[in-house]
DNA sequence: ATTTTATTTAGAACCATTCTAAACAATTGA
DNA sequence: TCAATTGTTTAGAATGGTTCTAAATAAAAT
């Protein structure tokens, strides 16, 4: 790894405290692993096993605390494509996702791809405040 | 109730009968609760209820297997919306949903209401078997 | 430093769902 | 029509992801 991109614990703390959180050990451990490099698709247990890969040790109750501060603070965005497991996306842009159920895995689709007419019109009182597009995928036959 | 519209165990059973499936007391209670009248969303739960207060009692066992027994047999379409609960669909024609997160409900979207453009290439062996827009709604802020 | 406030943790609790294996009902085929 | 077979229902236990609890620990404030 060369020195130009490593990252500083300073600079993992500026991305907790600029959402409100105090930086921890757990959760400098915890942003090093889902905002170094490209985006990441996980759920409570993938990172649980990551982090213990990486070497720390870290209660499942820390990882499913975080994983839900985190998105509140707006660093994650929670996807729903299946109805046992919670699936966490790094990337927080608007975009969509294949869905491979055969192997549980999500695949990012640029926003752009997917264009949504004009609606019915949104219910007396309520406000839309996200837009899933999940396309689903399976072996082929 | 008009005796035009009452519906017969035998109009119940061929429906079962067409995707395979032997009519069974449970079975034919359950196809008049779920069919008759307009489309539904329901969860196990609300289900089980409702069958209690038509005063059948099934336990909460047949329901989770007629509901996946119904939903193979394309009878109904399981709708992944809230990663506590299952939710399914009377409605298996193409269309989308609105989800109203205060109050766990759902409502249909015609689908020609969303179009989706040119999507990314879906991996090599892989079929699209479902494609799933969720417009999530929550009390105007 | 000391106090206050937030965080982490192990383990228990929770709860929707699935499983088990025994009782029962529908179908088949003599 | 009646076994025999096959499929279904069920109560209750088990499962598994997630949340809760309350005690220990760490960060921030005074």
């Amino acid at each position: 790894m060369n020195i130009a991109t490593d990252i500083t614990d300073d600079q993992l703390s500026a991305k907790l405290r600029a959402v409100g959180l105090r930086a921890t050990r757990p959760r400098l451990d915890l942003v090093r692993l889902l905002f170094t490099g490209e985006n990441r698709h996980l759920t409570a247990e993938s990172l649980h096993e990551e982090v213990q890969q990486a070497g720390h040790k870290m209660s499942l109750a820390t990882i499913y605390n975080s994983l839900h501060q985190f998105t509140e603070a707006g660093l994650l965005r929670q996807v729903v494509v299946d109805s046992t497991r919670s699936y966490f996306d790094t990337n927080t842009s608007e975009h969509h996702h294949f869905f491979i159920s055969t192997e549980n895995r999500l695949i990012d689709i640029p926003a752009e791809k997917v264009s949504i007419s004009d609606l019915p019109d949104v219910p007396a009182g309520l406000d839309i405040y996200g837009v899933d597009v999940i396309i689903r995928l399976h072996k082929k036959s």
